[in-house]
Formats: C-alpha cells, structure tokens, sequence
DNA sequence: ACCGTTCGTCAGTCGTAACTTACCGTTCGT
DNA sequence: ACGAACGGTAAGTTACGACTGACGAACGGT
C-alpha cells in the first residue's frame, strides 16, 4: 500500500525498528538478522512482512533463503507526508504570529 | 525526550495522528478536539500527553483551558533522523549497485 | 462564596498485536 | 532421490496500550 500511515504503524514498533536498521546496514538473510536480535526468526518474518506491506523493505529469493533489503518508496512516502503536513502548518503558525493574534481569537 | 523513537512511537497510532493533524490546523483547546474525535475527552487527553512527551505538541493555559499547538521540535527529531538514517544508507545502496556486487556478496 | 466549566488523573476493562512453538513447502547438495 | 538448511504460515498465549467512567483540582463568572 505504501500510505504515510502504513509506514508510521510500522515504525511504530521498536523491534520492527531494529529490524529495519538492520537491514539498513547491508541486505541480510532472515536467520542472519534473527540471529542478531532478541526474538526468534518467525517473529522477525512477521515484522518483515509488515515492512514490505508499508514499503520499506524489497525480498529477493537467493537459492533457500530470502535477502532483504531496503526500499526507497516507504522513505518517500513518509518524506511526502512531512514536507505536507509539517511544513505547510508551520507556515500557518509563522503567519499566525505575525499578526500576534491566533485563528481562534480572531472576531 | 523528543527522541526519534518517541516521535515514532507516537506517530504510530492512528487516533493520535488524527488529533495531531487537528491541532495542526489551528491550536484547538482539549474539548474542542474531543468532539471533533469519535474518542472520549480523556483519550484525547492521553494521546496529548504522549505528544507532548515526544515534541510534537504544547500546551498553554487559557483560563480553565489548555490550548495544544504544533511544536517544531518533534518534527525536527524526525527530520534528522530521516535524513542521518535513509539517505545514508541510501546512498551505500547505490554504491553497491553501481559496483554489481552486494556487500555480503563479496570475498 | 458558590457554582459551572474545563481538564488531568486514576482504576479497570477490552481488544489487539507481538511473541512462541510446531508444522510444512521449497531449494540445493550429494 | 533423499536429507538438510532456510523461511513462511498457522495456532495459541501473553502482555501492552487504547479506551471509558468516576473523581478531584483549578479557574472564572455572578
């Protein structure tokens, strides 16, 4: 779906999240990036999942096991949602100051 | 704190990114946000409590009130983090591309 | 001074999602 | 062809957090 709200449920989970920086490091296999958290490898398939659901991360089938690797199109969804959302009511609140008077004051 | 994980943590929550995105179009006081909410008035209070912790919000009293705006500083943690994190290891990415070769890949 | 409004907090309930173990399919080596 | 390695899925448990209702504190108006 690859949505804002997608990539922020799932960088809502802090083991999700190390998972993620994990395979920012370099593109890994799903026992090797078990291996290195706290949690067993179907946990950490299940997180992968909802990573590749949010756009965050691409699988490539490499003989018995699958690489995981970073996506680019989760990053910009979010960055989208950023320079939407935040920049354009900041702008509104800078504007708002100006006048030292805030909307809802306003007769 | 304002770190990035409590940025995230508190994004990751759809009822709360729903009164984010309220107080983002005009610094609204506590009851006003519950009744635009299909959540009671102390959820709300719960959720502006989080993103308060997390800077995205402030409150000031007005009267028997509180106003929530917007805080820039919960934004700029996230920014950062976005920044540092995806076009870093973006950038690694692409490296690894132009030389045909994964990192793990290598002898 | 009292009453109404507004809001934070506390206890308690409920749903969900994060985790485990067990099982099965797929792939490669010998 | 058989066995081992790798990983996704199913079923079940548990822990956490989202929510509600009840209470109390602070402020303002009359």
């Amino acid at each position: 779906m690859t949505t804002y709200g997608a990539v922020l449920d799932a960088l809502g989970d802090p083991t999700r999240r190390s998972v993620l920086e994990l395979v920012a490091e370099r593109p890994q296999p799903v026992g090797e990036l078990a291996a290195r958290l706290p949690v067993s490898r179907p946990a950490v398939s299940q997180h992968l999942r909802v990573l590749k659901d949010a756009g965050l991360v691409t699988d490539t089938a490499v003989g018995t096991q699958r690489v995981y690797r970073l996506d680019a199109r989760g990053a910009a969804a979010l960055r989208a949602y950023l320079d939407r959302f935040w920049d354009d009511s900041l702008a509104a609140y800078a504007r708002a100051v100006e006048q030292d008077l805030a909307p809802e004051e306003r007769p």
